[in-house]
RNA sequence: UGCCCGAUAGUAUAAAGGUAGUACGACUGUUUUUGGUGCAGUUUGUCCAGGUUCGAAUCCUGGUCGGGCAACCA
């Protein structure tokens, strides 16, 4: 056997499991997500865990939709949900709703109900809230806990068939209202809601919580390993209490710890605020850490299971740095990406010796990473062209390897120039650069003898395309948005998202809408400037690039 | 002053009583027609105090620190 990565502990368990021939060696997980947001990036760490130990284990996962609180649920969600696990590149063995069970959770109440280990309670929400006692006083009975189970019988079917309104009643599990586990204090199992549900509309007005739906909808999928995050670990004995009275399937629940990273939020209520409130453009915003939002910016499936599969899984409460997430899309994008030039902030450059009115079409390979370069594309070189302001500078300073007056560079596939001398206009600005070429050094036969240190990239002004190019920043200012006092939206980055609208591009990107219609190489590299993907705010006339993210860059850190 | 979970380089994650390793970050060198990539290397760590043991990151005891738990949310 050949050496094997280390495991995590979850994959420990199951494979002990499997040793010992639990559940026949069946593994079947589930992905449980509630449909009241849009997944994020910590939903992938889930996701990656749950369908991932499947994979390895010849097992099965289900999406199990945990749909038991109408009032937050939509079917908006369920579709985005759905599209977004696909689109990470995973595929559910069956498509369930925790709704699909209602009417067997009701018979599992009414079991309990019948064994006396269920009562109605008349009580508000304040009245039972405190006579729970507190996590150091054990709680108190409410009037009710002792009605017979005829009473409770009628009572709990009475609320099923809508006698009573919102409040006015619930159904709690009779356990001990002094254990100091205060899940374990005769847990709601429950509840009055007269609200529409996305799928089963009007037919209920009673619901049930989520520790009365979770462990029995595990149980009725036969779920062996129920993956969940850590803050679910003091609802595990009322996990396993439902379970062992109900008799039925021992699913079994483990927690790890949910994914933190560093300048985002990663919680669904947050979020939801940052959309509402208009600080982003909306769930599939860029700036986002949701999986629409990544995707929109141009993180590739790919490169997000990468992700998922180098933090690993733990107990311990951790956040990632997303510079982890940065090096995980660089490192797919550098082998797939094929390379063009865009010049973001252009200045002119002419080549004083170049015949004006002459085009020259060179080539560029598309992809120098891979063996064959991926095929190339035509570029035209002009006496005019727009290059980086910032790779010209008036007064260099030593080991700046680009323009400057006496210095020379060479034009990324193209000549190498000698810069000679600039103009300025009336309030100082350099507005163009003259350079002389050298017609031998022509890339690819160069017969000059001259070597630069730099090489930069430019667009034929006469030919140059113009688009739309957006950068973006880290959404927040800070790195660890929970050690943050007061309000995370005080931390918001106001400059996260620059727009440039008139970048010039090489003419070939024209042809970057009709890759994306056959759904290929809609990211590129922009050479020297970072990884960019074709928005679908793009039309044929205003091409929209999102930058997804700079090229590591060792120099201007300097 | 309850119960539960956790603690290994800056950030994560391994080492199941026997050489503290890996990745990202940072730094250095090298290659390079992207100051990218690649390659080579450097750097930084077992929360504390006792105990068991030939030997402890690992087991035990006590402490410290961090987190969670008292929604008719999930």
């Amino acid at each position: 056997m050949s050496e094997e990565r280390s495991l995590n502990f979850i994959e420990e368990i199951v494979e002990e499991d499997i040793r010992n021939g639990k559940n026949d060696g069946r593994v079947l997980t589930r992905f449980p997500p509630e449909p009241n947001g849009y997944l994020h990036i910590g939903h992938a760490k889930s996701i990656c865990l749950n369908f991932g130990l499947a994979q390895k284990y010849n097992g099965k996962t289900n999406l199990r939709f945990d749909d038991t609180n109408p009032s937050t649920e939509e079917t908006e969600y369920v579709d985005s949900i759905k599209t977004d696990v696909k689109w990470l590149g995973f595929n559910w063995d069956k498509e369930l709703y925790s709704s699909d069970y209602f009417d067997q959770l009701f018979d599992f109440a009414v079991a309990l109900i019948s064994k006396g280990l269920a009562y109605v309670d008349d009580s508000t929400a304040e009245e039972i809230a405190a006579s729970k006692g507190t996590p150091t006083e054990p709680g108190k009975p409410t009037p009710n806990r002792d009605r017979s189970i005829e009473e409770n019988l009628q009572l709990f079917n009475e609320m099923k068939d809508g006698v009573y309104p919102d409040g006015a009643k619930v159904l709690r599990a009779k356990i001990d209202l002094a254990n100091s586990n205060m899940h374990l204090r005769d847990p709601l199992m429950y509840r009055i809601k007269w609200a529409h549900h996305h799928r089963t509309g009007d037919k209920w007005c009673i619901y049930p919580m989520y520790d009365f739906a979770h462990g029995q909808s595990d149980s009725i999928e036969e779920i062996t390993h129920s993956i969940c995050t850590l803050e679910f670990i003091p609802h595990r004995p009322l996990y396993e209490w439902f379970i062992d009275q109900l008799n039925i399937f021992p699913s079994k629940q483990y927690e790890f710890a949910r994914l933190n990273m560093t300048y985002t939020v990663m919680s669904k209520r947050k979020l939801l605020q940052l959309v509402n409130e208009k600080h982003v453009t909306g769930w599939d915003d860029p700036r986002m850490p949701t999986i629409s939002g990544l995707r929109r910016r141009g993180y590739t499936p790919l490169s997000i299971r990468n992700f998922c599969e180098k933090i690993g899984v733990a107990k311990r409460e951790n956040i990632i740095d997303v510079s982890l997430l940065e090096f995980c899309i660089r490192e797919d994008l550098n082998k797939s990406a094929w390379r063009r030039m865009a010049v973001l902030d252009p200045i002119k450059l002419v080549i004083t010796n170049y015949p004006e009115g002459q085009t020259e079409i060179l080539i560029g390979e598309n992809n120098p990473e891979a063996e064959d370069g991926e095929g190339n594309r035509d570029i035209p070189f002009t006496n005019e062209m727009w290059i980086e302001r910032e790779d010209f500078m008036e007064i260099p300073p030593k080991k700046f390897f680009r323009l400057g007056v006496g210095l020379s560079v060479r034009l990324k596939h193209a000549y190498i120039v000698k810069c000679d001398s600039f103009v300025k206009d009336e309030s100082g600005n350099v507005t163009e650069i003259h350079c002389t070429y050298f017609p031998e050094s022509k890339s690819g036969s160069d017969t000059s003898g001259i070597s630069v240190k730099g090489t930069i990239h430019w667009v034929s002004a006469q030919n140059a395309k113009t688009a739309e190019i957006r950068l973006y920043d880290r959404l927040f200012k800070v790195e660890d948005l929970s050690i943050e006092e007061g309000d995370f939206k005080n931390y918001i980055n106001q400059d996260s998202l620059q727009v440039i609208k008139n970048a010039f591009v090489e003419p070939d990107l024209l042809n970057a809408l009709n890759q994306k219609s056959i759904n290929e190489h809609i990211r590129y590299q922009f050479i020297r400037k970072g990884y960019f993907a074709l928005d679908d705010d793009s039309t044929p006339e205003n091409l929209v690039f999102n930058r997804i993210v700079t090229l590591k860059d060792a120099w201007t850190k300097k």
